[in-house]
DNA sequence: TTGTACGCGTTATCAG
DNA sequence: CTGATAACGCGTACAA
């Protein structure tokens, strides 16, 4: 830029007010100036510039990949936030939890991005104590147990069990699992396992349903496995939310194997998944899809809107996923 | 860091000393840097540092999110690079591909990332020719036609292609067919695509086998809809090679509909995918997986080697993922 | 072992 | 409209 400001024979200050038209600049000079920095090849140096006015326009999304899954789900909330982070002239960068907490401190003290979206949020989140701690910007995709103050975004777990359960209701079933994914450490904790669990537990008692709970591994085989354990010990059930999809899919087909049709036997509702995922069993599967992509659109812009101080009070939002019908929902047997 | 200094009665040159440990410094001052360090809550600024030192210990792994599904195969590269990444002291942030190509050298040359990662590589990539252009260390993960001075590592899905024709084949197979995904602009000379169709070709005529191609939609419904024609218009062929996961599912459970059974009248195999998606098929498809995360953590690897001036020579890397079984193949019928 | 002083490449604040 | 110049916070010769 010195360069820039040499050949041009101006002062650095106005090829800083041409590269940013921060100032106004008489046509001949900016002419005289921008033809120096094609001349020099002249790239600006976001570093310096970060350092001097201190904000880089770059948004981390912390994601913890080394405890979730980055699934067809999780790249959705990416691809929204990317999006609408570049609408707003930002970036979004998908920045894998550092392991060492320390070292979140540094990402989020040093400098490097202006705010933080967090996700897969636990109701005890320390992570967000640590990032207010830091007085980093930050907007929660999820929410802890008590949110307020903070400003977030999140599925509407509560809302859409409820809707599923309800849309089982009135086709006569009224004996329901859930399956739940086993129990890990990992996922103490951890938001859309806890609300669904408890939202079902709720809307069960309070329709007089009865409403039951299975674990399996969250993959097919888990699936697979857990066909028998439904069989043997809930052979009353006539319907069955379940909130991993690729858990879905293995039951579904091992069922098909031993004779158990769906939805002639057993009624599927999949809770928070994408369609292309619903789609991929036999049949197709009835899905509240996630609001993925609308949620990493709206944590950008609340963020965004935070950093820019054009939102003014607290952002908490709850979105409901589309109900989409699929083939696997009848009346239950009989 | 100045009022750590002043805090402790010593200059900012020895508190940087103390934080990076890159001079000696006496027990006593350096403790009493460490209290005032505490005292302060003192946090050393990232941005300032890479103004200072030319380096931020950060990798981009770039991604064209918008063009390219975040699939769960390309979800573990990340993982890996991550991982490996955190081994090396670096972090690495998964980094949208800005729309604009001219950001695309703002972010390269503005040293905000010590260097570049880049997937979904085109035979003909001007990513690659401008990335070399602004100087940025660069490491592929994919390589170019002609890849001759880039350090790279890829999929051999030459090889893949081969060892799955050759089992096909050694089972008696005579008539192939590859499902490939709908050609789109977007797609135009993606590396993997044109890799696995023209070596489906050569293998298949230099074994003296009929290979034909065949084409849908990258999804379940895409399967689905195309089982007619693979029973209208091929109706002799055997055994199938599919690059596309998602396609693959849906057209295994349409042709069970139809009658058609896997692996009794057509044996699969899925080339690049993964464990998890090939178990979510019923039967569970025969696959050579994606050595993914393998290949993201040689990717860090060797662009770190690049960045330390650790690595000599070019790394130039093809690597085959394993063959699993599955339940999806068998000689042809009849 | 410690301190001084300059450089890193911009932005921002004045004054002209 | 333009120019000097002081930050920005840290790394690092070089000197002490």
């Amino acid at each position: 830029m010195r360069d820039v400001a040499r050949l041009a024979g101006v002062s650095v200050a106005t090829v800083s007010f041409v590269v940013n038209d921060s100032k106004p600049v008489s046509p001949a000079t900016r002419l005289r100036v921008e033809s120096a920095m094609v001349e020099l090849d002249f790239r600006r140096n976001a570093v310096a510039r970060a350092l001097a006015s201190r904000r880089t326009r770059i948004i981390a999304l912390l994601f913890p990949v080394l405890q979730h899954r980055l699934s067809d789900t999780a790249a959705r909330f990416f691809t929204g936030a990317a999006e609408a982070a570049s609408e707003l002239g930002y970036t979004v960068v998908l920045w894998p939890e550092p392991s060492d907490p320390g070292a979140l401190r540094e990402l989020t003290s040093g400098g490097l991005v202006d705010g933080v979206i967090l996700m897969e949020v636990r109701l005890d989140d320390r992570r967000v104590d640590q990032l207010l701690e830091a007085h980093t910007p930050l907007t929660l995709i999820g929410r802890t147990r008590d949110p307020s103050g903070l400003d977030y975004v999140d599925v509407d777990f509560e809302g859409m069990v409820e809707q599923a359960i309800d849309r089982l209701h009135g086709l006569g079933h009224r004996d329901l699992v859930l399956l739940e994914e086993l129990e890990r450490e990992d996922l103490d904790g951890y938001g859309p396992v806890v609300r669904v669990g408890e939202t079902f537990r709720a809307v069960c008692a309070e329709r007089g349903l009865t409403g039951r709970t299975l674990r399996c591994d969250a993959n097919p085989a888990g699936g697979r496995a857990v066909a028998s354990t439904l069989l043997e010990e809930m052979p009353e059930a006539t319907a069955m939310l379940v909130l991993n999809d690729r858990a879905a899919t293995g039951l579904v087909s091992e069922l098909g194997h031993r004779g158990i049709s769906v939805p002639r036997d057993l009624s599927v509702v999949l809770i928070g998944s994408t369609i292309e995922v619903a789609e991929t069993a036999d049949p197709e599967l009835a899905v509240l899809v996630s609001p993925a992509a609308q949620l990493g659109r709206m944590g950008v812009e609340t963020l965004v809107g935070r950093l820019d101080g054009t939102l003014g009070e607290l952002r908490q939002e709850l979105v409901m996923g589309a109900f989409l019908e699929g083939a696997s929902l009848a009346p239950p047997p009989g």
